[in-house]
DNA sequence: AGCACGCCGACT
DNA sequence: GTCGGCGTGCTC
């Protein structure tokens, strides 16, 4: 028999397949990885078919080596979704295979849960041995001295030590003989864990579970915040698991919180495997294999858990629909959603998109009829949501007051301090960002590699690129004309706390953003600290906009909500949307009401009012309108083809080629170009790349056909200098 | 990805 | 004359 193997190189160059023979067929079958003879060197394949007539000359045929696992680490779906995502976002098998299992599993450094230990059998036979060694052989001779004291030791410390060639030689003749050894690795803490209180459903939570399982299909399940979609996921998934099926939950990676965990593992035990990033790699692994193994039945994590190895799915459900992080920017390319698609599709069960605030894109599928749309417009506890107060900036600027913080804030603030509540301010730090700047040449920071301002970081005082994460002193003297009157604000957090500090000197006030949640459990330890009130007021960024609930939070703050409106983005109107319902969703959770101030420059923008009004269907039908006639998605599909190099000249050169290829394409396929154009990235240089773009925006009825052939077309850069790289939908350009 | 093959510059 | 640079092409 012969198999068509991966060879596991992500190169363009060698992603093909390749053909293998093999005899004993009983010890091979599809989506098993296997040790392959490849250009005079050994390499892990993965067999992707199996077949008895190959297309390769036979006689060149090569014989598989030996399986690397006893079973298959990718099932047949998998094979296919990996197939499918080849096609649709042209990328390379092997790369495309290699989602489905733990990074760590490649590469010969198999993560298995059993390590070997090699033991000495016959110290009289290992003496003899040595005497008989040659002079220069002091790895073995170590090797035994050691293991005469040892006896038995773990093989892979064995090869740290000695070498692997000294240590196999000793077992080649059967000095060191090798046994299997166990070593079980504690998953993650199952501590603190609450009991879980058995829910009934209200009508709106029971009539949307019965229309999720009435038929397999793809829902939006568009709730407002407290309308417990939660609780919907999970008895859906009760159900589901109660007819002998396996689920996939997936939620945003910044809320995957021990709290989220810990209430799957207490209603669901031990049926339940996690998958993020926050696992060490040994848990990953062991958590990957119960799964395989049947021993887990339903998963939950962040947007790669949908490649988890599980069978016989009966429900996918995607929490926060709208959220960025389902989309995979740097390589592999892929959306998650699209992906779950295809993974319902092939398992025939129903897929749940839940969101407060849809995806625009998605809730317009729903209105077509791509998805099915089910509403739960109410909250459970009857309560209103916490009203909005937009405040005028420029009001306050023209009264007199330049500060940051409005009166109404500041008088807010100290309200629910003295009430003994707390409050939280969300600010944006990309906007607040400060540059070091001479006053008197108007010279800039710029980073060496990128072409991009360094931003102060006032908690390690030094300029970092936040692009290529480059680190460099602070000037004390401008390098282009020697005056020292440098200027460097500090960052948004950084400075609201410090204001804070000046306005309520007594109040304890805690930041929570990159610089002070980078060591481990530092997040935890923050949140803790504020939750037991230790402090009054948490100041953050995105981080804390999301899942945490607090009894006694009763104020937040949007320090400067204009930030994500002024991204020159088509998506930037439903960031800021979806951001102010979020970060309202934060107040006066349980039995406490609660307010929300919003700062704003442009006070007036229609954005502001309709989310103030928490009216998402007026914002989703205003926001349609413009995107109809602007013709941007749904209505048109964007595509930009990225050239980089660290020559400038290869990168502009092949952009050239290239844009003239892509308006041969636009005269083929008349009418479906809405916008063709080529310049230098926004970003021109990160990490000494050189970048250059074509921007497209397509018709969206025709869009896969010429998409293809845009790939076709980008496929023939060979160009070892020059990288390329096509993005459909970008979520942002840089 | 790696590695062999192959064709041009500066050296024991 | 050779050693060695890295451009090009191949791996079942």
């Amino acid at each position: 028999m012969f198999a068509k193997v991966i060879v596991d190189i992500a190169s363009s160059l060698v992603d093909k397949v390749f053909d293998y023979h093999f005899d004993d067929a009983d010890n091979y079958q599809k989506g098993m990885r296997v040790l392959v003879p490849f250009a005079n060197r050994v390499m892990e394949g993965y067999i992707i078919d199996i077949t008895d007539a190959p297309m390769y000359d036979p006689s060149k045929i090569k014989d598989i080596i030996r399986p690397l696992e006893n079973f298959a680490c990718i099932l047949p779906d998998q094979l296919k979704i990996a197939d499918f995502m080849k096609e649709k976002y042209n990328i390379g098998m092997c790369d495309a295979l290699r989602l489905f299992l733990p990074a760590e599993m490649r590469s010969g450094k198999v993560k298995e849960l059993e390590e070997i230990e090699l033991y000495l059998e016959d110290k009289d036979k290992a003496i003899n041995y040595m005497a008989s060694l040659r002079k220069n052989s002091h790895a073995q001779e170590n090797a035994i001295l050691f293991m005469l004291e040892n006896g038995s030791y773990l093989q892979a410390e064995l090869n740290k030590k000695f070498g692997a060639s000294a240590i196999n030689k000793l077992k080649e003749n059967d000095i060191l003989k090798s046994r299997v050894k166990v070593k079980r690795r504690k998953p993650y803490a199952t501590d603190n864990l609450v009991a879980a209180n058995k829910v009934t459903l209200v009508d709106a939570q029971q009539k949307a579970k019965e229309q999720i399982l009435s038929k397999s299909y793809t829902y939006l399940l568009h709730g407002v915040t407290g309308s417990g979609k939660t609780e919907v996921y999970m008895s859906t998934i009760e159900d589901v698991i109660a007819k002998g099926k396996t689920a996939i939950m997936l939620v945003p990676e910044i809320s995957l919180t021990p709290q989220v965990l810990g209430n799957f593992r207490s209603r669901f035990g031990d049926n339940v495997a996690l998958l993020h990033s926050g696992l060490s790699a040994g848990e990953r692994f062991d958590e990957w294999k119960r799964i395989l193994m049947g021993d887990a039945k339903i998963v939950v994590g962040a947007r790669s858990a949908i490649f988890a190895p599980l069978k016989n799915i009966g429900l996918i459900v995607i929490d926060e629909e709208h959220d960025g992080s389902y989309i995979s920017e740097s390589n592999p390319r892929y959306n998650t959603i699209e992906v779950a698609i295809m993974r319902s599709k092939l398992a025939d069960c129903s897929l749940v998109l839940g969101s407060a605030t849809p995806d625009i894109e998605s809730y317009h599928k729903a209105m077509i009829g791509t998805y099915e749309l089910i509403e739960m417009k109410h909250r459970i506890n009857k309560r209103d949501l916490p009203p909005i107060q937009i405040i005028d900036m420029c009001k306050e600027i023209k009264d007199g007051n330049p500060g940051i913080f409005s009166r109404a804030l500041i008088d807010a603030l100290d309200k629910t301090i003295k009430e003994g509540n707390q409050a939280m301010l969300f600010i944006n730090r990309r906007g607040f960002s400060s540059f070091l700047m001479c006053k008197e040449c108007g010279w800039v920071a710029k980073c060496e590699s990128c072409d991009v301002s360094l931003v102060y970081h006032k908690f390690d005082n030094a300029l970092k690129c936040h692009y290529c994460d480059k680190r460099y002193r602070v000037f004390d003297v401008c390098p282009e004309c020697g005056s020292d009157n440098i200027k460097q604000g500090s960052v948004g957090t950084e400075k609201v706390v410090q204001e804070l500090n000046e306005l309520f000197p007594d109040v304890k006030v805690l930041r929570m953003d990159n610089d002070t949640t980078k060591t481990k459990g530092a997040h935890a330890k923050l949140l803790a600290e504020f939750r037991e009130k230790k402090a009054q007021i948490l100041v953050g960024t995105q981080m804390i906009a999301k899942g945490h609930d607090f009894p006694s939070v009763t104020l937040v703050g949007i320090v400067d909500a204009d930030v994500s409106l002024h991204q020159s983005s088509f998506k930037a109107p439903e960031r800021t949307f979806n951001l102010i319902t979020q970060v309202a969703g934060r107040a006066g959770r349980a039995d406490k009401a609660g307010e929300i101030y919003l700062q704003s420059y442009a006070s007036r923008n229609y954005i502001y009012r309709l989310a103030s009004k928490y009216d998402y269907t007026s914002f989703y039908r205003k926001e349609i309108n413009l995107r109809e006639v602007t013709s941007y998605p749904p209505f048109s599909k964007i595509i930009r083809l990225l050239f980089t190099s660290f020559n400038e000249d290869l990168a502009k050169e092949h952009t050239k080629v290239y844009y003239d290829r892509m308006k041969e394409l636009a005269s083929e396929f008349m009418g479906e170009f809405i916008y063709l154009g080529v310049m230098k990235s926004p970003v021109g240089r990160i990490q000494d790349k050189f970048r250059y773009q074509i921007l497209m925006r397509l018709k969206p009825q025709n869009a896969d056909q010429i998409i293809s052939k845009i790939y076709e077309q980008v496929n023939t850069v060979k160009n070892r200098d020059v990288s390329v790289f096509v993005e459909i939908d970008p979520a942002s350009l840089s």
